[in-house]
Parts: C-alpha cells; sequence; structure tokens
DNA sequence: AATGAATGAGCCTTCATTCAT
DNA sequence: AATGAATGAAGGCTCATTCAT
C-alpha cells in the first residue's frame, strides 16, 4: 500500500512549494473573479504579492498555469469518480454515479473557497469556471462518453444524449452553489431524476 | 395599436445608420470569431473599415457595442418566441413552442453567418457565443422561469428545473450546429421529449 | 529632366513628416552616442520627445530605422559617387575616385553633425559608425569590387586587395575626423597614395 | 630578473582558478558567437553551467571580464611580439615583424576555436571580434606608432600611416580567416608588401 | 461627423544584481 | 565560496481613448 512520505524540506525548498502553491491559489482567485481570458499574468502576480520576475520562476505563461491548476483539479477529482463508479453496473448506477461525484466535487471544491472569505467577498463576485473545473467536468464528460460508447441507454442518440447530460448537471450543480445553505443530495438526485427520466422517455419513442 | 413609420432619412442620417449598422455586424463577426473577451475595440473597427475614431461617435465601449448587440437579438427574438408561445395552453406545448423558437432562432442565425463565410473560413474558425446568443438564451430562460412560476411542472423545483432546461436547451443546441446537415427538428425533439419525461420523472416522485 | 515639385502639405501631413524626420535623426544621433547594438526603441523614442506608442506610427522596430538611414545613405552617397566615377577611365583614377567621394562623403556628415552640437557635447561622445555610414561603406566595396573585377590592378588577389583598400579608407577617415579643422584634400591624398603604390608594388612580385 | 614561482595551490584555490578560466573561456566563446554588445551576463553564466551568483565573486560585470580577457590577450600575444621584434633593426624588418606577429597570433587563436567546434558550429556561426582581439590589435598600433615615433618612415604623416598598418591588417587578416585552408604565410606577406610599398610611394611625393 | 495620429498606461518578458541558505 | 530564487527596473509592444484637422 502507498504510503506518503513527508521528507523535511530545506528553508529554500519550502518558499518554492509555498510560491508555486501561493500563484496557484491567486490564480484560481483571479480567474474565478475575473475570468480566465480577462486575467493577466499581472492580476495574478499581484494577487501573490511576489515581485513580477518572480513569476517567470515557476511558470512561464497564464496558460502553464492553468494547465497545472486543470492537472490538479483531474488529480484531486479521479479518486472520487473511481470510487464513485466503482459498484456501478448498469447504466443508472452508472449516471447516478458520475453524477454525484461532480456534485461532490463542486460542493467541497466550493466550501473551501467559501472558507476563505470575508461575506463581502463571498456575495460581491460572480464566479467565473476556473480551469479546473472545466477539467473535472471534462472527465464527466469523457466518462459518460464512454459509458454510451458502451452500450448505455440504447436507442438514443449517443452525441445529444452525453450533451444534455453534461447540460443539466453543470446548470444544476450552478444553481446549488447559489443556495444557502446548500444540499448536495437533493440536487444530485434532481438531475439523476430527470436524466434518467429523459433517457426512458427517448427510448419509448 | 403601436405603428411603425419609416421617416426618410437625409444623407447624413443615413451614413449613421449604416455606420451604426457597420459596427454591430462587425462586432458580431469579431465576436463570434474571437471570443467576446480577447476582442478588442481596434478588432472591431479594422472590421468595420471606418477610422478608429468614427467608433466612439456611436459607442463609447466594447460593453456598449455588445449591450447594442444583445438588444437587437432580444428585439428579432421576441416576435419568434411569442408568436410561438401564442397557442400554448399546457405545460408541455409551451415547452415545446419555447424550445422550438430557440433552436429556430439558433439555425436561422448560424446559417446567415454561413452563408457570409467561405469554406475555409466555416472550417477553421471555431464560433463562440455572442452577446446575440446569450441575450436570446436569456430570453427564453425567463420565459420557462414565468412559466413555472404560473403553475407549469407543479411539484418539481423551479429553479433547479429552469436551470436545467436551459442546460439541455444551449448543450443540444450547440451540438446540432456542429452537425452538416443539421436537423433542427430532431434536435428540438429530442432536447424536448427529454425535458418533458425529465419532469414527468420527477413529479413522479 | 525631372524636377522635384514640393506640394504643399496640410498640417497633419507636415507633422508627420517631421516626426518621421525627428524619429531618422533621433535615431541617427544615439546609434552615433550609443552604439547600434546599445540603442533601444525608448533611446530612440526618448530623444525625440514624442510618445512611446507614436514610435510604432512609423517604424515597426529599430532594424527597420536602421535600413531607413542606410536608404538615405547610399541615397544621398549614389550622386556623389557617380560623378566622381563618371571622368575615371583607368584603375588609378577610378581609386581615386571611389575614395575622394567617400572622404567627401564622410567630411560633410561629420560637418553637419557638428554644426548641431554644443563644444561640449563634440567632445563627450565617442562616435560609433551608424548604419547611413556603413551603407555608404559598403557602396564603396562594392564599387571596388566591382572595378577589380573588371581587370583592375591585375595579378593582384582581388579579395585581399579589396579588403585592403576598405581597410585604409575606413581607418584614414576615422584619424582625419579627429583632426580640427581638417583636411580632407590631404588625407584623400594619403589613402589613395597609399593604395596605388601599394598595388604597385604588389604587382611587381 | 623576475620569474615566476608556481606555488603548490589548496583545493579552495584550485576550484577558484578552475571557476575563473571557465567564465573567461565561456565569455570568449559568447563574445565570439554572439557579438560582445549583444551578450548578456547570463549567457556567459549559462554557457559556464555555474549558478548565477557565483559569477559574482569573481567579476562585477561584462565589462570586466572584458577587461580580464583583453589582459589576457595582450599578455599571450606580447611575447610573440616582442620575439619578432627582436631582430628588427630598420623600419622593414620591424614592419613585417609587428604584422607577422599578428597574423600568427590571429590564425593561431582561430585554430583553437576551430578545434573545439564541431563542423556544424563552425559553418554556423560569424564570428566577432573579442576584447582579446581588439587588445592584440591595439598592442600591434602601439608599437607601429611607436616605431614611427622613434624615426621610421621619415616624411609620412606618422598618424595616417598608423592608420593605415592597421586597416589593412585588420582587413586582410578578416579575410584570411574565410579561407580554407588558409595561408598565414600568403596573407602576410600580402599586407606587408602593400603597406612598405605604399609608404614608400608616400616618401617618394 | 469622420479621420487617424498622438498619447501614455499597462502587459509580457528578460536581465543584472542581491542575499538567505 | 557556491547556490539559485527573489527582486524590480527596463524594454518591446499594443491598446483605449482623445483631439486637432
Amino acid at each position: 500500500m502507498p504510503q506518503v512520505v513527508y521528507l523535511p524540506l530545506g528553508k529554500r525548498e519550502q518558499t518554492k512549494v509555498q510560491n508555486r502553491q501561493a500563484i496557484l491559489n491567486a490564480a484560481r482567485e483571479v480567474f474565478s473573479e475575473m475570468g480566465y481570458d480577462n486575467v493577466t499574468v499581472r492580476d495574478i502576480v499581484r494577487r501573490t504579492g511576489l515581485a513580477a520576475g518572480t513569476f517567470y520562476n515557476y511558470y512561464n505563461s497564464k496558460e502553464e498555469v492553468a494547465a497545472a491548476l486543470s492537472a490538479d483539479g483531474a488529480r484531486r477529482f479521479a479518486p472520487i469518480l473511481k470510487a464513485q463508479r466503482a459498484q456501478a453496473t448498469d447504466w443508472e448506477t452508472f449516471v447516478r454515479a458520475a453524477i454525484a461525484a461532480y456534485f461532490d466535487f463542486v460542493a467541497h471544491e466550493h466550501q473551501s473557497w467559501l472558507a476563505t472569505r470575508s461575506a463581502d467577498e463571498r456575495s460581491i463576485h460572480a464566479r467565473n469556471e476556473t480551469p479546473e473545473m472545466q477539467a473535472v467536468f471534462s472527465e464527466v464528460r469523457d466518462c459518460i462518453v464512454d459509458e454510451i460508447a458502451r452500450g448505455g441507454a440504447r436507442g438514443v442518440d449517443p452525441d445529444f444524449l452525453a450533451a444534455a447530460c453534461i447540460g443539466v448537471a453543470r446548470e444544476v450543480a450552478n444553481r446549488m452553489l447559489l443556495r444557502r445553505p446548500y444540499n448536495t443530495k437533493a440536487a444530485t438526485d434532481f438531475a439523476v431524476t430527470m436524466i434518467l427520466s429523459g433517457v426512458n422517455g427517448l427510448q419509448d419513442i
């Protein structure tokens, strides 16, 4: 069984790890607040408090930071998705598994974000989709496409179906986050029921 | 009853109208080709052929142009939606009406765009959602929310439901546009069936 | 016979011509004072007093400015060289013609430069070879290579000879400029005599 | 009589000497490949493999490195020039001696450079004049000026003459290096003959 | 009202140099 | 003494916006 060993780091290594993390955190924040396209490298750097040039010791561009965030999101999401998917033997349980994993992750991430923000900040800023969430989202999409290819939801246009599932999941999850307190289970149930019933309806035609 | 009167315009006014329209057209194009966030005022102006300064005689910023495009989209979409909605007496027909109006509009807009592009251009550029489409989209959303408020789809969480409808419509419409030739009716049927069956399923709980 | 006609220019055109010229002048100065490689676009702009961005309305890079200066130098030098060369029928007169043209031009340019500088400035700064002078120099080189190819200085390694002529001309011209007052004729005579006698010596071997 | 004593060095001192030398070698290379003006301290350090900060334990700037290279060049060149000059009793033998020393040194340096380069590298890069070569060059100039001051080449403008000698030597040497294989003796003879005959011609006036 | 050059803020990136380890 | 990350000053370049013509 794999075991994580934390080697003691020298001060230098510590700072490096911290800075790298600080950049990722700052990037996540500004991406979310200003929208990926509108963010400049300087926006990220400003948020970290580091010097302008320091950024380039860690990443060469905004794109690289986004890639790192994506990878991070995918890495953290993968085990959740995997666990949920493990017991799924039929289309229905599978869909529930995938959607539930997504909603759980989204909820969890949002909680982390809320925790670091003041009440003011929480209400002021619109949240934009970060590279991380896009990556996670993409995983779900792939997973659904995969399952459809394997024969789930027979008789339904697979391309449209995947799109529809994605659409429902994304939009309902977004609404969920706006509620206080929010109820992950209820939202998941809603989305899953809607999708499964929808598919049944499509197969009846 | 309101009546539109077309007053004859002097030359000056004519040019003004033409320029205003030229800016909107150019903006629509570049928004669609480069994505709203990446577009600069200069991009719009370049496409126009007008002088840089002239832009500011009509709009004060990219945002204002976007607003104008949104208004334009809404204005053109409104009658379609209204007509479709006129005969709808129950929830089901209503949903079909709204979704169909949306798909028709999307398809029509896309056709216009295709018509002005060479084969090369059509394949090269990814299309991005323009302010217009967002406005249209928003109209549909409002319309659905409205209908739910009036008692459609009883027993279902109205907020989530509107979100889910929107999600399905948007994603399926996007996929539709990627097919050649595309079949508006099939896509509409898919989305409508999915939504209606989904709602039924939700009500059964 | 060609005739230069000066069309009256609007104020805008006037300013444009002036700015373009101001950039060239500034560039010539800083190239000469700091050396081409060390000059930045901002150095040029600073010297003009224009805004940073304005530079790019006229040239896209330092290189383009250098090219313009080169072209200008060549354009002004060509008639001088041509005139001097017109009567040359043998190698000896030809060499004298080319060298004299070069020394005249160099002296003339230097005078212009001196005229615009205070006594202080004249002594402080080392002068570096500007793109203009390089272009002029290059013309002379080509001209000599050309003449050797046509049979001048028979029996002598043409490649080395051209190099040697160039070397003598450049170095002697530079020394000439350091004297006050300087004597173009004496310097020209020196260089020419050295070259011609040198060639004779080489042919005797 | 001064005597060089080689003291045994401790490990520390050894490394120091090695690093200092490594920096000089790296600098020589990049100066030659990229041109002195275009080289940054980072370029030198990169070539070295040392850490950025280490550079400043040895030199405080690119200029200091250049000075060290100059000194090194002069130091290596001095004995050659001295030896050649020892037997020279008249102006003619002296000139030959000085020029020959220069051409020999240049050829030798170039050989060393070629030896450490692959065929590719040899052809790709233009070679630029390094601080070393400038120093060596300067030595030759001083030497000639010196000799003229002592009465060589009577009746000729000493300033112009030194310049002319320098011009011939530099340009012909550069051409020589471009030939494969190159013939140092032929090039030297060319330059020497040209100079001596030239001087004779000047004295006849 | 149209024009398009001028402006200067601001972005990305590199670099010389410092300094804690 | 060596290391290499941090710093902040420039430099190249683009852009929104203004304003004289």
